[in-house]
RNA sequence: GCGGGCGUAGCCAAGAGGUUAAGGCAGUGGAUUGUGGUUCCACCAUUCGUGGGUUCGAGUCCCAUCGUCCGCCCCA
């Protein structure tokens, strides 16, 4: 079979499951909007550059996972592995910071990554992610915490958990980051391969190394938490406070220190234990410092992203979603009534009904059992004779009901059948 | 990147070296030449992801390759 197939780590999005990507990007377009953030589209691909500086070179992203190319004007280009390092971009290049304080920006999208796909992991993924620039209050760390909590519940999705850190000013994560290095170093020898790897270029990381010897060694390591300023530590309470007001749980998670390099302070994660290793749904945190790094002015920020894979196959085990059925399901027979089938049904599309017309000119039993199959509650038989007289022949599904009217009448009473049709379509109720 | 499982029709699947590749769902045609949801009948894989090998004989064994899934790593 020579037949060229998906490249691996991509698939399609068949139409039984865009539904359910269709609900969860209404549902979060409301929830974001009325929390007054506004969508933000960048591009796809961006310089390779902007990915190293932001995200960090000593990260798992930029260090193994990028898909970078050069193009044919011999630039370094990398498909985007996460949303922030664009948004970030997009904000200093087109100076929305200056457009007063606050700028809360939403995206959607296809990210990036070169790793070995699995369940829940693919090397092209969707995230949609939240970024809220211009506060260093602690209601903004809350607030868009809550974002995704809400976003969560309103899913269907209840049983996850909060898992939660601070990880200090960018100061005091360099004094725990020497104090960290100095008590490893005498142990470097007994540290699994990767955590020797990571000692001087990531030090934190080695701390939720899954290597039992590690953990050991990491058990009695100096701990972030004492490295703290006062005004960290304040800070932290805070936003923990208001997640109580919020009555939004947490538990604290002294070892979450997220894979890149630009976080400080909150540092947060929802999983889902169901989910296994893939478990992360939701993650994210305050960076104050990208901005500046990557040749804005200070402006700081809380933001987080939504795997949206991991969601929707979530999703897809506790929510039915009805497939949509159309208003009027158009069947005809013979040469001039399948002409005027066609016109029929463009007439009643342009009146906002939806309508499937069978195209395939078989025994009106089987177009009848289509009909049936579609869903439409209302079926319009057009034959010979009706095709002879301009006349349409309505037939009600379920009770089987038919009346016959003029064309110019039906399209007359577009708004009685209108009527008719959401009664039919209403659910049932006992 | 490392270790392991899997790959038979659109979907779910039986099949364990001997040849007619079960069965179910879906689909198509008919019973019903202009009326559906039930029923009945017929049709629906020259071929088992792909390529090579072993064998008189391979869906079944071996190797490679692609894809997928699980674990590790890491993340969303």
């Amino acid at each position: 079979m020579d037949f060229i197939q998906a490249s691996r780590g991509t698939r399609d999005i068949l139409p039984d499951e865009t539904l359910y990507w269709q609900h969860v990007e209404a549902v979060a377009r409301q929830i974001l909007q009325r929390a007054a953030y506004r969508e933000i589209r960048t591009p796809i691909f961006e310089q390779t550059g902007l990915f190293e500086r932001g995200i960090g070179e000593a990260t798992d992203i930029v260090g193994k996972e990028m898909y970078t190319f050069d193009d044919r004007g011999h630039r370094s280009i990398t498909l985007r592995p996460e949303g922030t390092a664009g948004a970030v971009r997009s904000l200093i290049e087109n100076k929305l910071y200056a457009q007063g304080g606050v700028q809360r920006l939403w995206y959607t999208g296809p990210m990036f990554r070169y790793e070995r796909p699995g369940a829940g992991r693919q090397r092209q993924f969707h995230q949609i992610g939240v970024e809220l620039f211009g506060s260093r209050n602690p209601r903004a760390d809350a607030e868009v915490i809550a974002l995704a909590a809400d976003l969560l519940q309103t899913l269907a999705l209840e049983d996850w958990v909060l898992a939660i850190n601070s990880l200090g000013s960018f100061e005091d994560r360099q004094d725990y980051r020497s104090a960290l290095v100095r008590y490893l170093e005498p142990y470097k020898d007994d540290l699994d391969p990767d955590s020797q790897q990571r000692l001087y270029r990531n030090p934190l990381r080695i701390l939720d190394s899954k290597d039992p010897n590690t953990q050991a060694i990491a058990q009695d390591a100096p701990k972030l938490q004492a490295f703290l300023s006062s005004e960290s530590r304040e800070y932290f309470e805070q936003v923990l406070h208001l997640l109580e007001a919020l009555q939004i749980p947490y538990q604290l998670d002294h070892c979450l220190v997220r894979g890149l390099d630009y976080y400080t302070h909150t540092a947060f994660e929802f999983k889902l234990v169901e989910l296994g290793t893939q478990g992360t749904l939701c993650g994210g945190g305050r960076y104050d410092r990208l901005v500046a790094e990557l040749g804005g002015p200070e402006v700081p920020a809380v933001g987080w992203a939504i795997g949206l894979e991991r969601l929707i196959s979530l999703l897809q085990g506790r929510l039915d979603l009805d497939p949509v059925s159309p208003d009027v399901y158009l069947v005809a027979r013979g040469q001039v009534a399948e002409e005027q089938s066609l016109t029929l049904a463009r007439a009643l599309q342009q009146r906002h009904f939806a309508v499937e017309l069978d195209l395939s000119g078989s025994a009106f039993a089987k177009q009848l059992k289509r009909a049936d199959r579609s869903g439409a509650p209302l079926c319009l038989v057009v034959g010979e004779a009706e095709a002879e007289a301009q006349q349409v022949q309505l037939k009600w599904l379920a009770s089987g009901d038919q009346q016959m009217r003029s064309q110019a009448e039906l399209m007359e009473q577009a708004n009685i059948l209108r009527e008719k049709i959401n009664l039919a379509k209403s659910p049932k109720r006992l």
